[in-house]
RNA sequence: GGGCGUUUAGCUCAGCUGGUAGAGCGCUACCCUUACAAGGUAGAUGUCGGCGGUUCGAUCCCGUCAACGCCCACCA
């Protein structure tokens, strides 16, 4: 420190390669900074110093493809910005190994199967399948498949997951990002799992969750529930169904259109619109099935739409949620027909009896059981055509019409692959039906970038109808830290659930056993069973800031970083990890989870459409980099603002690659000449400081540099980096094409046998220009973290004593003394070098016109214009001499007070020989 | 059907709080000029999606329609 504050002494410039060879470059400047700990976390910094990003842990299931380096990068901008404003910065990396996509690949790669029955193994190593046994597809794959516990099955996952992390860190690391590799958190690691039961047990504490045996959406393939925000629509083709209902004791008839009348034995209720005049009188009496002959009342209900089918339609045991709402509120059996697999399940139909505990009681059982043989067992698919046709036979004749084809949008579990059913399980549910007003405050209290995602956020709040299930009936998760007693005849008490206590997380009840019991009480009357569902993901990846902070494991340390700075995502997930976490945060500490949520876009297609993992796959992220380096690819994914879908173009990657090639010629220019000053008459660091900046031109352009750097830093404030590159590069080109140009010549000059006015004048050059480089070495830092800390090392890592650009400090503007920058200050600046820019632009111009190269000499310049234009001129005119290599005396100015002329007009006669 | 967003040069995109449009790529012509030929110089190109309205004046504000994308609702 001591040497950094001495500025007499002599300027030190390392040799730089006269080739830019990206790939030495960036894996040098890797181990660098690893080595240096430049992206470490300083846990002694208070909160207010710190800069916290709840980054988004990958689901670690294959590769990475494009749209993870284009969104993670532009996180990596904002960081890096924040980091040279001098903050302590907190990057982690998680890695979400929970769900269904690492449970298939698990199962694949090793031909396991996790069944929670099963007793865990030590010393058990799961072993890879062989290519043969990897050829073994479904059914057969299955019934091969080593049955492992749950523990084993998470030893499993940790083995392959473990692999997969190293990869995506080499792909984080080759991309540049300055996460603190410190700091990593799987979430099916101990502290996730912990973290994650903790935060369940005190929503229990609090009252907010609840288990219980409603009807859920369920995904007959995967066999779990899923909740509201896994859902999606698709479009199918359905058909109605017109079926004939008669009224019993009477031989008044109605016809019903239905898409499902496979549920014709979950038929609970007939209902029509109260003001139907069609079916008013129908109110009060009883419908007799079809097939089944069973009786259900019909009643009126507004959910009805008179304009819909036949106005009048059945109500079942599931058929979609209003079938769900109407039931819960009327005091009708439940007829569950279909099973958790998706199969018609045995049903005995019964005489009618009215002290008979069945719901399936029938004015003709025998034949209510003979047709129900027909679809018992079979898919619903299956089932839909058989009662069609049975209704159609001559013998029933219920079926009105041949089937109508009809457009419809069904619900469907977003992994899955068939419609989604209404089953009545029990299940753990978060309440967040009763706080979404509050909900909707918190997400006023965050900064939303772009600010409409808000919107988005809001009506996704108010849309809901349902609580949040977390609960999953998979083996693969973390599990519900919960058990059950079971009463002395057997039947297990949902109603009373142990807890583990929060000492001994994480726990796996399967394992553990609860507080006043032994592990021989395990499944037994008068024991305990455990819960042997999971939760969902979004569980746990809703407390990822949690989780980086360490919430409860360590209160001090979580003070320190909560509520986070930033949260970066996509936008289709504001509906369930955005929202979650908000939901969390709130319930946990009544605090928002972070200040900002900056949405990125997605990349599309060349067609636009979201560029899909399979093409991506086609062409990974590292062949981008390898062809392009680091930087250029970097340069694409800045070049896109929050929010805002990019369709892909590889163009950008050969933009991005010809900035920073300009850039690092450009370096080696200014570098080169301050070398060679430095050679014949060493230079200091206080002659290359501002002091030293004495030509009109020389100052007028870093006060122009002001400008971009106040702008640039304006931008980033505001997460834009996409605006902030806009303008540092139209800069960096201007720098490039005129300033340096223009005065290229006379820094030449500071050489032996010069005058000192010519050296003052070089040397006023020369100092601007270095001052330049460095300045934008560092605003070009968080783009191109690569290139700039090469650069950088060259020369300025010694005379500012920081050993890494990018903990160097941002940029501030430059501040010349007053009588130097003269009254209009950037006006001046602007107008000075404009002129300048003009002047020396005419001369090209009638160079390229006259097909002469740009060195051709020029015989006469006439510069027309008003004697205040010229005044500015004169000042720069023997640089723009220089650059146009025009003799001084050959300018010739002419005044042109009161014309029309706009700014000012130049004739250029060329030379006619070099 | 409701909401959000997008629609600007052949392509990809900028245009802050209203004053008759910009960049890069591509295209054309020229130039080996001592940082850079993975370069440089110069040039052409747009009824700013349509139609109304507010205004002295609208790409920018308001209304409306259309196309595209996304989210939500729609399962009888």
């Amino acid at each position: 420190m001591q040497d950094n504050k001495n500025t007499r002494r002599p300027i030190a410039i390392k040799p730089f390669p006269e080739k830019l060879v990206a790939s030495e470059i960036e894996s040098r400047w890797r181990e660098l900074w690893e080595k240096r700990g430049v992206y470490k976390w300083n846990s002694s910094a208070s909160r207010a110093e710190t800069f916290v990003v709840d980054t988004p842990p990958p689901t670690v299931s294959g590769s990475l493809h494009l749209g993870h380096v284009f969104s993670y990068t532009q996180t990596d901008l904002i960081v890096r910005f924040k980091r040279m404003l001098g903050k302590n910065i907190f990057y982690p990396m998680g890695w979400d190994d929970n769900g269904l996509p690492t449970e298939r690949r698990v199962q694949n790669s090793f031909g396991i199967q996790c069944e929670v029955t099963v007793p865990y193994k030590t010393g058990w190593t799961p072993k890879r399948v062989t290519e043969e046994e990897s050829k073994v597809k479904g059914k057969a794959a299955a019934a091969s498949a080593e049955q492992v516990s749950r523990q084993n099955f998470i030893e499993a996952c940790h083995l392959l997951t473990q692999e997969d992390e190293k990869i995506y860190e080499n792909l984080w690391r080759r991309i540049g990002l300055s996460v603190d590799w410190g700091l990593q958190y799987a979430t099916i690691d101990d502290h996730c799992r912990k973290t994650s039961q903790l935060s369940f047990l005190d929503l229990v504490k609090k009252s907010l969750v609840y288990s219980s045996e409603s009807p859920t959406m369920w995904d007959v393939d995967f066999q779990t529930a899923v909740a509201q925000a896994e859902v999606e629509d698709r479009e199918s083709t359905g058909h109605f169904y017109d079926i004939e209902f008669s009224v019993d004791g009477s031989d008044k008839k109605f016809t019903i259109s239905t898409t499902r009348p496979e549920l014709l034995a979950a038929c609970i209720a007939v209902v029509a619109h109260p003001e139907d005049e069609r079916y008013k009188p129908f109110f009060g009496e009883y419908a007799v099935t079809p097939l089944f002959h069973v009786r259900v009342p019909i009643l009126p209900a507004l959910h009805a739409d008179p304009e819909k089918g036949t106005g009048i339609l059945m109500v079942c045991t599931f058929g979609d949620i209003m079938d769900v709402e109407w039931w819960k509120n009327s005091d009708a059996p439940i007829r569950q027909v279909i099973g958790r697999d998706g199969k018609m399940m045995p049903i005995e139909f019964v005489a009618v009896d009215a002290k008979s505990l069945s719901s399936f009681q029938s004015l003709n059982p025998a034949c209510a059981n003979e047709m129900y043989a027909k679809i018992s067992g079979q898919h619903t698919k299956v089932a839909k055509k058989v009662v069609a046709e049975l209704l159609a036979s001559n013998e029933v004749n219920a079926l009105k019409a041949s089937p109508r084809e009809t457009k419809q949008a069904v619900k469907f579990y977003e992994k899955g692959d068939r419609p989604l059913e209404f089953i009545p399980t029990r299940q753990w549910y978060i309440k967040i039906l009763e706080h979404k007003d509050e909900l909707l405050e918190q997400g006023k209290k965050i900064n939303w970038h772009p600010a409409y995602m808000r919107t988005r956020y809001e009506h996704w709040v108010l849309g809901l109808n349902q609580d949040w299930c977390i609960s999953r009936q998979r083996y693969f998760g973390v599990p519900f830290p919960v058990w059950y007693p079971i009463k002395d005849n057997g039947v297990v008490d949902y109603d009373h659930p142990l807890f583990a206590e929060e000492a001994h997380l994480p726990i796996d009840p399967m394992i553990a056993v609860p507080n006043g019991y032994r592990e021989e009480q395990r499944n037994i009357p008068g024991g305990f069973t455990a819960d042997k569902d999971v939760m969902d993901t979004w569980a746990t990846s809703s407390v990822s800031p949690q989780i980086a902070t360490h919430w409860k494991t360590n209160p001090t340390r979580h003070e320190k970083l909560f509520p986070t700075d930033l949260r970066p995502q996509s936008h289709e997930i504001i509906r369930t990890w955005a929202f979650y976490t908000i939901v969390k945060a709130y319930y946990h500490e009544q605090k928002i989870p972070w200040e900002n949520v900056a949405i990125s876009g997605w990349i599309l297609d060349p067609d636009r459409k979201k560029m899909s993992k399979s093409k991506g796959k086609v062409v990974t992220p590292e062949s981008f980099i390898d062809n392009y380096s680091s930087d250029a690819v970097r340069y694409w994914a800045a070049k896109a603002r929050l929010g805002v879908d990019t369709a892909f173009d590889e163009n950008l990657f050969k933009i991005g690659q010809k900035v920073i090639t300009k850039l690092f010629n450009a370096a080696r220019f200014v570098l080169g000449i301050v070398k060679t000053a430095n050679d014949t008459h060493p230079l200091t660091i206080e002659d290359l400081s501002s002091k030293n900046i004495s030509e009109p031109i020389d100052i007028a352009w870093p006060l122009l540099l002001n400008q971009t750097i106040e702008e640039a830093t304006q931008y980033l404030t505001r997460f834009d980096y996409a605006g902030a590159l806009q303008i540092i590069e139209e800069r960096f080109w201007s720098f490039c094409d005129h300033y340096l140009e223009l005065v290229k010549m006379r820094a030449y000059q500071y050489q032996e046998g010069q005058s000192a006015e010519t050296k003052r004048a070089a040397l006023s050059a020369l100092a601007s220009l270095d001052y330049t480089l460095k300045t934008f070495l560092k605003l070009f830092a968080p783009y191109f973290p690569f290139i700039t800390d090469e650069i950088w090392s060259w020369t300025y890592h010694d005379r500012e004593n920081v050993h890494s650009v990018h903990i160097s400090s941002w940029p501030i503007p430059l501040e010349l003394s007053k009588e130097h920058q003269g009254s209009l200050q950037v006006e001046f600046a602007k107008q000075i070098i404009h002129l300048a820019v003009e002047t020396i632009g005419a001369i090209r111009a009638a160079k390229t016109e006259q097909q002469k190269n740009m060195r051709w000499p020029v015989e006469k310049l006439t510069i027309a214009c008003t004697s205040d234009r010229w005044r500015l001129i004169e000042l720069v005119l023997p640089d723009v001499c220089n650059a146009g290599n025009v003799k001084r005396e050959s300018v010739h100015f002419q005044c042109e007070e009161d014309s029309e002329l706009k700014e000012l007009r130049v004739e250029v006669k060329l030379a006619i020989s070099e």
